[in-house]
DNA sequence: AGAGATGATTCTTA
DNA sequence: TAAGAATCATCTCT
């Protein structure tokens, strides 16, 4: 509206004064002659024009019309429309331009892009299936995963079909008022001035409000992906035992080992193989487990003697092996042999070590250590002679000697060979060999 | 249902 | 940055 009462205060202001308006506009002569009638009179005729104009909203309808009706058919009409057309085409270039050059909204990107990126706008790709992927190699791929993986697709297929229905439902509400609103303002044109350049760039205003309808879409959208893979992921925290099996890998590795229970990065690989676990929740499982046993020594005597005496079975079995080898074949080169659960890395080794267990030489590498936590249960297999208990009959064969006066375990990095080559406090069978 | 066990997380520390 | 320590959340057993 003010945009009208300026262009009409323009045409009265400069036109009349016989001046050519901003952008060498001039009125056109008068369709009905006229031509070399006094000033005055036309004045007369485009000042009374532009004060009904100016005064026809403040009537009521009837007068209006009536007005309208005598507007349309004066005889200046024509020019005046011609005038106002141009005026408007020209205000509303400027704006359409200023507009044209919006750069692309980053918000509305980046939504895009993660409704892309999800699975949920684009082709159908299997939902999201990256996403859940990544999520199910988090929670440690155990086989429960591939339901809560194909519940997170079914629920993130769910939100794929609300949004598309919606975003249809949007789009057509667009086209029908689009279509509505030029209907309207053709069907205006013909009383008031509008170019179709202005009708475009009303369309191009629908279009841009129904697309910030669309990004509040988009945007409930996304959060509802964001809670969803949020819930998959915090799955996580659903804990689930692990299996007895595992349980068994574990704390044959962590009682064998009680001198030094402290894996090396292969070794805790090397037992998320073998428990069907991730090496972090190994790094977990060990995590809690020294500190529950420092915690409780007590308690987990008992589980300490049990692992001790199967480590100790396992190993005997491996000697005798070992034994028969050394007979059949060269004493130099014994054949690697798999103890219990663990093959010893290097079989050469473990004779070294048992042949130097009274000096002070000591693998420096944590196989080293490993090998020697199998030396330590060779050798009270060995010491035993066959009177090997197995210990749950009181005969405690752990102590928790391999804790140093600090309530912390010896030196991680210094396998207990270093500090106790001749069973010394941080031996794990400190007790009970010799 | 409650207690204890256990896997995971978070914060601190060396 | 890994380990310790505390804590949380859930599972399992009674």
């Amino acid at each position: 509206m003010d945009d009208q009462s300026r262009m009409l205060q323009t045409l009265a202001g400069v036109n009349l004064a016989g001046h050519s308006v901003q952008g060498g506009m001039a009125l056109p002569p008068p369709p009905h002659g006229h031509e070399g009638a006094d000033g005055d009179g036309r004045k007369q005729d485009i000042g009374d024009i532009l004060h009904q104009i100016m005064t026809i909203t403040d009537q009521s309808l009837d007068e209006a019309q009536a007005k309208k009706h005598a507007l349309n058919c004066h005889r200046m009409k024509p020019a005046l429309f011609s005038v106002l057309c141009e005026i408007k085409e020209k205000t509303g270039l400027s704006i359409r331009g200023a507009q044209e050059e919006d750069p692309p909204d980053p918000q509305l990107m980046r939504l895009d892009n993660m409704l892309l990126a999800e699975g949920v706008s684009g082709p159908e790709k299997g939902g999201g299936s990256a996403a859940a992927a990544a999520a199910a190699a988090a929670s440690g791929g155990s086989s429960d995963n591939s339901i809560e993986h194909s519940d997170y697709r079914a629920k993130l297929t769910q939100i794929r079909q609300i949004y598309h229905t919606e975003l249809e439902k949007y789009e057509q509400a667009c086209n029908e008022f689009t279509t509505h609103v030029m209907n309207l303002l053709r069907e205006q044109s013909r009383t008031r001035p509008i170019s179709p350049k202005e009708i475009e760039r009303m369309v191009g205003i629908i279009h841009r409000k129904f697309s910030s309808i669309q990004m509040q879409l988009k945007q409930s959208t996304c959060e509802a992906v964001m809670i969803l893979r949020s819930r998959f992921l915090d799955a996580r925290r659903k804990r689930r035992n692990f299996s007895k099996q595992a349980t068994e890998i574990l704390n044959e590795y962590f009682y064998s080992h009680l001198s030094n229970p402290y894996p090396s990065e292969e070794a805790k690989e090397e037992l998320a193989k073998k428990c069907s676990i991730t090496v972090s929740q190994v790094s977990n499982w060990f995590g809690n487990k020294r500190i529950r046993y420092k915690k409780n020594i007590g308690k987990f005597q008992e589980e300490a003697n049990l692992y001790a005496a199967k480590t100790a079975v396992t190993a005997a079995h491996a000697v005798a092996a070992a034994v028969q080898n050394n007979q059949t074949n060269s004493p130099t080169t014994p054949t690697s042999g798999s103890s219990g659960s663990f093959n010893l890395p290097n079989s050469g080794d473990m004779f070294m070590n048992m042949q130097s267990l009274n000096g002070d030489s000591y693998q420096g590498s944590q196989v080293g250590a490993n090998v020697q936590s199998q030396v330590d249960t060779l050798r009270h297999v060995i010491n035993q002679t066959g009177g090997y208990s197995d210990g749950l009959g009181g005969n405690s064969l752990y102590s928790p000697h391999n804790l140093n006066a600090n309530g912390g375990w010896q030196d991680a990095t210094t396998p207990s060979s270093v500090t106790s080559p001749t069973e010394g406090p941080g031996s794990v069978h400190s007790d009970t060999s010799n």
